[in-house]
DNA sequence: AATGAATGAGAGTTCATTCAT
DNA sequence: AATGAATGAACTCTCATTCAT
């Protein structure tokens, strides 16, 4: 019946409501600096509500984990199914993980630094822990069967592991982005004191990360020929 | 006069007493899960007393955020000051990191992933973030002049900006420390799971970080005939 | 006509499938560890219908007590509706209180130690203690007849109050049975401690029950002579 | 120092404070209906300064019946320690009870029909229910050893079973001692409703008690040529 | 008539901070 | 200077009841 069915989507918009909210939350204050009395402000719901559809704080917050998780995946498959090119497939998980950044700020960050586990029930640490590994695996999967593959191909030298290069380009990856993160939600701060000429608020940071996935990658290369991007073409963000 | 001297010694004792006790815990459990009862209770004093020296656990967590920056800083230029090859005071600097990390994960941590800054009151976080900032500022201008007196001498291309490489290699073993210490931390919960046999179990950190360096050094080489450091000659950490 | 009877057919169902779960449930658990939700989804009728037949969690409850007392007084008048002998009727009564717990001894407890009122209502309160004291003293008044009347046929002694008597071994009967009660779930809290051989664990209560009321009414014969249930001839439970 | 001493009692003093406060509560409203935000209330101390001195509700409670328990144990053992005659031994016990309930009656109710243990945490549940086994058990050993060497010396029948007379005497003492004190706190209500010339209004329930101890005394007597208490000598309460 | 989503007051407990001694 | 008892606001979570559909 169509009662049934608006029902069913009221509350698919309920649950996103209040997991935008959370999300909104979680990701400005912290973990445990937001309050379900605050989500449920956000929201413009009641306390009890949100009860109704996650029975705890902790859940609202593995859910968004997890959610963010399955974006991020479903982002990097997309990312080099149209490309044939080996090394551009390598370039495009890169930059794929910026766009990731950029579209879902938030999830970036609870994926992250938010990512300790505070004093949650052994039993969802163990589980979300577990999610996130083999997420993780999957992923740095991607990058070492491309490495594998142009090793083969007489693309990429053979004297280095590729797992250990996935793990650092992925890692280094990260740091950047969050060095990114940190001085864009310090950005009025770092204005109201006398930072504005300071070098870092002026980096290109889109470039800069390529220029990172770049140098790495030039650095595998059985012939090393290829152009790096420079300053003269990168991109203004 | 002796008197007077005699209470400022006492004072100061008393004052790093409770510091003791406070980076005990705060290191070790993190911010919001450590008490005030606590730190009393470490440092077998009352919780009165805490306040007589310190005007609340936020301006005791502040102090520890700023003591952990001032032994970063003080590491890198112990690091460089007795090596007068360019490229290596630059290896120098990334291998003082990873010791940083490993003699102070926790400071390590609370510089990094525990430096959001809960719901500090303003005043603290406008100060903290400034001194963060300078001190990130003072740390990265090291490695820029090596890079700039780097080009001068024609050791290093000219077609890179050297405050953007600097960001960029420091950030990425951030991002690399950071995954070491979040393996470490869970490794436990690892080997319950089935991972025991994971590729990034058997990492060699100490090395992928060097790896790291190495390459991204290489790539602004103006000869880049340099060895890199490869699976053959790491050392075991 | 019909529909209307119909009608009042199946609000007496719905009305009695509400109380069947609240009965199951609150006689297992409590006033307090019941939840009209658990009610809800016992009888798998919606809460909102709950309200519809009972107008708060407090008359359910309420309605269930007099219930209780509705059928105990039904099994004290059949008890003696078929024996003639004077004394026997009189011990009918006390087995039929130790029926009455073995049958139903949710609705004994109920009756006895849940009913401090909790915070009822105040006019809820006052109805259901004129309701249980109205049937109290009709409980009580059977015994008072037969012990007049015994006294007028010489069975008796004349020298003792009958509702005293009579209120004396209806409450004497009512804390043997609590204690059975109380040892009975506490059993295998009793066996988990060293006190498996402990004498009372032993105990035949319906034994120790007639011999009570034995003792009693022997107390009062003008010819005690009769023999006393002892424990060469008593019933195993 | 006089100093720590003083601490000393006035700690003593806030501990007992706040037990006055739970008793009076707890005996009133039960355990589910008091809140800490009551208990504070009544004894004029914030909800926090409670936990300075419990560590929670459910102790709180813990140490009321423990509390009530030691009193009882004491006023058994003090009821016949100057009392050489056997009989007279047995009738002390009695009436120690109803002098307890007297003097105690929120004890006696908490060690009643408020013991059953709502949710308590299990190994509460299981201290509470060892140490109410214990007490009791050494309650019900001094009528056994009584009336065993009755039987001995001759005083007493031998065709009984002395544990499960004693058990009877007792429970039944417990029955009408509770049915005392709820038509005492129904015995407004009664007057309410048309009931203040009901029989059991006029009864003297001290009178009864010992009535009963009379009856199930002489039931067991070698000799049973004592003279019942009646309601000619009986005092009023 | 029946639903079940929504409410909001209130539960036990924690803890940074204050302040009389 | 040092104490530690006292505070009270804030926390997560529960549940009887209401009401639009």
């Amino acid at each position: 019946m169509g009662v049934q069915e608006r029902r069913e989507r009221e509350k698919e918009y309920r649950k996103n409501q209040i997991l935008s909210a959370a999300e909104k939350l979680f990701l400005t204050y912290g973990y445990e600096n937001v309050t379900m009395d605050g989500i449920a402000k956000e929201c413009e719901l009641s306390k009890g509500t949100l009860y109704l559809y996650y029975k705890s704080k902790e859940e609202l917050f593995y859910t968004l984990v997890i959610k963010g998780m399955d974006i991020l995946i479903n982002m990097f498959r997309e990312s080099i199914k149209n490309e044939d090119d080996l090394i551009n497939k390598l370039r495009n998980i890169g930059k794929t993980y910026l766009d990731f950044y950029y579209k879902y700020p938030g999830y970036f960050k609870i994926l992250n630094y938010m990512g300790d586990h505070k004093n949650f029930n052994r039993d969802n640490v163990f589980e979300l822990e577990k999610e996130l590994t083999l997420k993780n695996k999957e992923l740095w999967s991607i990058d070492v069967e491309l490495l594998e593959e142009g090793k083969k191909r007489g693309i990429f030298k053979k004297d280095f592991d590729s797992f250990e290069f996935s793990l650092m380009i992925w890692a280094a990856s990260n740091g950047l982005i969050n060095l990114l993160d940190h001085l864009k939600s310090n950005a009025n701060l770092l204005k109201d004191m006398d930072f504005e000429d300071y070098p870092f608020l002026k980096i290109n940071f889109e470039n800069t990360i390529y220029n990172l996935w770049e140098r790495l990658i030039s650095s595998i290369l059985e012939k090393p020929d290829i152009n790096l991007i420079t300053n003269e073409n990168k991109k203004e963000s």
